[in-house]
RNA sequence: GGGCCCAUGGCUUAGGUUGGUUAUAGCGUCCGGCUGAUAACCGGGAGGUCGAGAGUUCAAAUCUCUCUGGGCCCA
């Protein structure tokens, strides 16, 4: 046949699915399909902003998941007449993980080298660093289908965002919300830098460490107060004792001396001493009391005791030592209470100098001597030890300290309810997060620790004078207007230029210099709303129409970072939430449901996985989960879906497109009497209404399963069913059955196209391009949902019709008798009558699939049943004793069928005056005679299974035409290829084949078909233990 | 230590808000069938104490509590 007849481009089925993907890149790539489709200037706004991902560390099948989740919105929003507000990209650059990276490049690693090594150079490094993966990331995100604008994505460390994120910093200033203050922080000495508590989280580990019971002298009383710690370093700079006001405390004489400690401990620390009386905490709060080492004064009042909430009965004793250094607790009552900090180790971890017998040791080394110390003294009155998780740093491996350092902080704390308001007005998906995880967090909400003294990030745009005025540089411009002097000419807004600059102090005229922090990362990207646009020095419109963000997604991790930072930032700037949905995705594990990992070398890589599986089919895997479920990446799991969904989806095309091409169909308007055509039609329609539902309500899983039900229904059911109309039907019905399977592939076309932008590509250029070329199925409009089509009564006809299928094929199967071979008669027993119609309504279609010559719908199944009633003699025996067996004879005798009524109604029966219950009775139904039955409660299938000779005449000519269409595949002969075929067998064969004559060459396309030897392919068949040789010969032309 | 989530055949899962016949479906496996679109499909078998225990109830996979295991986040 001649290609150029064909109206349709076949789909080509050999090639894999990944290699054709390749091609369709190339599609969109050589006529920029992407770029128009952003492009496009439309009325209606969705705000979307990509969660900026750091390009300094290689992209893992998780993010596919990302990337995926994101792309499925935005070509659902573009192609419902959206216009994506920007849809660009964006690239995390600063912070301590790139710092770390260049260290590694340098071979060095701590803060001394670096400043040796030159921060200039070291900052240039890192901004090479940053990008790193950057090819990987975006090969990765174009190969599996991403339409993101990657040529303009925002940076997050070019002078421009840095200048938004100024603007922010200098109106929160502003409004009084930033200011220095101390905090403690996990901090590692080595390395000479606080942790963040993502870091921190990594480190965690089991130790051993001393547990110790120290006592202190209270001044007015001759007793002591005893307590208990873990750290005996932080004991030099102890400054007050707490004591929970409620609990009950004992004063107890331990070897002569007298002892406050909680009621309940007391146990637990000594053993056998009697308890003189018991106070309320209450009572001891204000005793002051002598301090234990004299290194450390207080400027303040102090060595007292105090009440706190965090006092627990745990363990220890009920009394907490307090050193305001060195615990976020202590630091904060501390602050409450007014007791004035100090701090006796420096930066390295080691005693300062006033610490004069502890001096320059590193205070966990200085542990052991300060306990024997105590010991002398008598002091210490009991040593143990415990286990405990302790936090180490994760670079360097040296234990943690919690240490205050002084630190800038947004107070977030004091807009506390901005910012659980804003979260309200969010839609969370999955729900529980708005008032679980992240409800919570906010409920507890800590200010936010903004500095870290590093050198890669956003500079801290403040500057101090010697009269300690402050200032916040909010613009590069006031930045040039306050400077002492120009900028020079290679200046841009990282350290250590604006360290350079000095600015004149509006107050007092003097020399202001930048504090030399630079800020937390997570406050980069949480500005990303605004500072993508460089909002407010440009873009305002664009700003505005786009916020709040529409729609975010990103996976779970985010929840404390980057979904908190967004509703933070914009609660306090705008007092708004940074974004009005938030879909939070799950963690992609490994096979075995192990969390992937570089060092466990479990990680997938996704080009290794997509290379192999091809995106549509990882696309359609992970869509069809829950996202926000934690999921297993599996190979086989994808291939599920290439042979399930996409296989079957490229099946359906390929015969429509060989048909439709042989009968030169054209489509056009048509008129749809047909029933299956109207019921295809309407589940189409419904398939619409789904998708859009679901993916509106961020319930994607759901969505992608209705389309691959839909797939299911139309290949399995409606094509099925449907094949022989397409080949042999009358030219009416064969137009609606053409038209309905275009209409039908067009729309689930275009409602995949979302979610496996690929071969529906492909499909839209083999099939739809012909009425409408728009050059690519992304540039279309979603199809809208049309009522008119949907008849959900005949969706519910067509679903009894497919339980009657099923039940009659299992029917047929007990009967032992191949489908090939034609049965005489089926009945269908039901009392419903919805379904007694529905089956009536499509007996043809029902008689087609169980190969049966007539089926009926009956309304009883007693001409097909019998019902025997035996007695059954373990209920007799002991109720009737002797005259069980009379009872019996009488029950033989009974009439069945009031019997059987009684017992399916659970009703005692008289039977000549014997009482008897339907325990009495064994009631089984036996099939009458040339009957299998299949039944689901509702519906029964009868089968009758007597065959006659026509019947097997019929069957063995089933079998015959099987054969011939098997060797005509073989010889690759086209489907309307005429052939001569010629036969000698088994003579029962060889008369059915006379007899069935007609029909043979019809199916087969035979101009002759004669018994005897022919010229042609010859094979030998065995049917049924009966041989045949049959011989095929094309006939030319 | 605190918070949140999860647990249903070998695997992936439906159902859970609203308690109600025999717990859904697919993969895999075994048996059988169908096929001129099909790497498909159809029928059947085996495979489940719905993580464990208690409670509420006429009735619990579903509601409540406790526990166990796993995951994530936080300290």
């Amino acid at each position: 046949m001649n290609k150029k007849e064909h109206r349709f481009e076949p789909l080509d089925k050999d090639t894999m699915f990944t290699e054709k993907e390749l091609e369709v890149l190339r599609f969109w790539k050589d006529n920029n399909i992407a770029e128009i489709s952003r492009s496009r200037e439309r009325d209606k706004k969705f705000g979307f902003t990509e969660g900026p991902p750091t390009a300094n560390g290689l992209p893992h099948i998780g993010h596919v998941l990302t990337r995926v989740a994101k792309d499925v919105y935005l070509r659902y929003k573009t192609m419902d007449g959206y216009q994506i507000v920007p849809n660009i990209a964006g690239w995390d650059t600063h912070g301590l993980p790139v710092e770390i990276e260049v260290e590694k490049d340098l071979g060095i690693d701590s803060k001394e080298e670096i400043l040796e090594f030159g921060l200039e150079k070291f900052n240039r490094m890192c901004k090479e660093s940053v990008f790193k993966y950057e090819k990987e990331w975006r090969e990765m995100s174009e190969r599996i289908g991403f339409w993101i604008d990657y040529d303009n994505a925002y940076i997050t460390m070019e002078d421009e965002y840095i200048e938004s994120v100024w603007w922010s910093l200098k109106e929160i200033w502003k409004m009084g919300l930033l200011e220095e203050g101390h905090k403690v922080v996990p901090y590692c000495p080595r390395c000479g830098t606080p942790l963040s508590s993502h870091e921190q989280a990594q480190g965690w580990k089991q130790v051993r460490d001393p547990s110790i019971y120290i006592r202190f002298k209270l001044k007015d009383e001759d007793a002591y107060l005893l307590a208990w710690t873990t750290t005996p370093w932080t004991l030099i700079s102890n400054l007050l004792l707490t004591v929970g006001k409620d609990l009950d405390y004992a004063l107890v004489e331990y070897e002569g001396e007298k002892y406050y400690l909680a009621e309940k401990l007391v146990d637990e620390v000594f053993e056998d001493v009697e308890v003189i009386k018991t106070v309320k905490g209450e009572e001891l709060l204000g005793k002051e009391y002598e301090p234990i080492f004299p290194y450390v004064t207080s400027t303040s009042k102090s060595h007292y005791v105090t009440h706190a909430d965090f006092v627990s009965l745990e363990d220890g004793t009920g009394i907490v030592h307090i050193a305001p250094a060195f615990g976020e607790d202590d630091s904060q009552l501390c602050q409450e209470e007014g007791v004035a900090l100090v701090n006796p180790v420096d930066e390295n971890g080691k005693f300062t100098e006033e610490v004069a017998d502890y001096a320059g040791i590193f205070v966990k080394d200085a542990d052991g001597q300060i306990m024997t110390d105590l010991y002398e003294r008598g002091d210490l009155i009991k040593r143990a030890s415990i286990k405990h998780t302790y936090p180490f740093c994760w670079r360097c491996d040296s234990p943690l300290l919690y240490y205050a350092l002084e630190s800038w902080f947004i107070r977030t704390s004091k807009e506390k309810q901005r910012l659980i308001d804003n979260n309200e007005k969010v839609r969370w998906k999955p729900e529980h997060l708005k008032h679980g995880r992240f409800g919570n967090f906010l409920d507890e909400l800590k200010d936010w620790s903004l500095s870290r003294n590093r050198f890669w990030g956003t500079p801290l745009p403040i500057w101090i004078c010697s009269e300690e005025h402050q200032h916040c540089v909010g613009s590069k411009e006031e930045l040039e207007e306050m400077a002492t002097e120009p900028l020079p000419e290679d200046f841009e807004l990282h350290r250590p230029w604006v360290d350079r600059v000095k600015l004149e102090c509006p107050e007092c005229g003097k020399d202001m210099s930048r504090v030399e922090y630079v800020i937390d990362c997570w406050y980069d990207s949480g500005s990303a709303p605004f500072a993508q646009f460089h909002y407010p020095f440009e873009n305002k419109e664009r700003f505005e129409e786009a916020f709040p963000i529409d729609f975010i997604t990103e996976a779970l991790d985010q929840t404390r970072g980057w979904f908190y930072s967004l509703l933070a930032i914009s609660s306090l700037l705008h007092d708004k939430p940074a974004y009005m949905s938030c879909l939070t995705l799950g963690l992609v594990l490994d096979e075995d449901g192990e969390k992937m990992s570089k060092s466990k070398g479990n990680a997938v890589g996704p080009m290794e996985a997509i290379d192999k599986l091809g995106s549509d089919a990882i696309r359609l895997y992970f869509l069809s989960l829950p996202v926000w479920r934690s999921s297993r990446f599996s190979e086989e799991l994808v291939r599920e879906k290439i042979s399930k969904t996409l296989n079957t989806l490229t099946n359906v095309v390929s015969f429509f497109v060989s048909n439709a091409n042989i009968d030169g169909f054209v489509p056009d308007e048509f008129e749809v009497e047909d029933k299956l055509d109207r019921w295809l039609l309407s589940k189409n329609q419904s398939l619409v209404f789904e998708v859009r539902k679901y993916l509106d309500d961020l319930e994607v899983h759901k969505a992608t399963r209705a389309i691959e039900g839909f797939i299911d229904d139309l290949s399995n059911w409606y094509l099925r069913r449907s094949r022989r109309r397409f080949w042999e039907g009358d030219e009416k019905d064969k137009e609606s059955a053409y038209n309905t399977l275009y209409t039908s592939l067009k729309n689930l076309t275009l409602v995949m196209a979302p979610f496996t932008p690929f071969i529906t590509e492909r499909i839209y250029r083999s099939l739809f391009k012909v009425t409408e070329d728009e050059g690519s199925v992304h540039l279309l409009e979603y199809p809208e949902f049309d009522g008119s089509m949907v008849d959900r009564d005949l969706e519910k006809k067509m679903s009894y019709v497919i339980q009657v299928a099923e039940l009659g094929r299992n029917a047929r199967q007990k009967s032992n008798i191949k489908l090939r071979q034609p049965l005489k008669e089926a009945f269908v027993v039901t009392d419903d009558k919805e379904k007694q119609q529905a089956i009536q309504h499509f007996s043809e279609v029902l008689k087609d699939e169980l190969n049966v010559k007539i089926l009926e719908v009956k309304k009883d199944r007693s001409s097909f049943m019998k019902f025997v009633v035996s007695p059954n003699f373990s209920s007799l025996g002991p109720r009737f004793k002797g005259d069980a067996g009379k009872v019996a004879a009488m029950i033989e005798q009974a009439d069945k069928e009031k019997v059987v009524e009684a017992v399916s109604d659970e009703r005692d029966i008289e039977i000549d005056g014997y009482t008897l219950i339907p325990e009495d009775f064994k009631v089984e139904k036996e099939l009458a005679e040339g009957y299998t039955l299949s039944e689901n409660g509702e519906l029964n299938v009868f089968i009758n299974t007597v065959l006659d000779e026509e019947l097997i005449n019929e069957g063995l000519a089933r079998d015959v035409v099987r054969r011939i269409q098997t060797m005509r595949k073989e010889m690759d002969l086209g489907y309307t290829q005429n052939i001569h075929t010629r036969y000698e067998g088994d003579e029962k064969i060889t008369e059915a084949v006379k007899v069935m004559k007609e029909y043979i060459s019809r199916e087969t396309l035979s101009k002759t078909l004669e018994e005897g030897k022919g010229n042609g392919y010859d094979k030998d068949w065995d049917i049924d233990g009966m041989i045949i040789t049959l011989n095929v010969e094309a006939i030319d032309g």
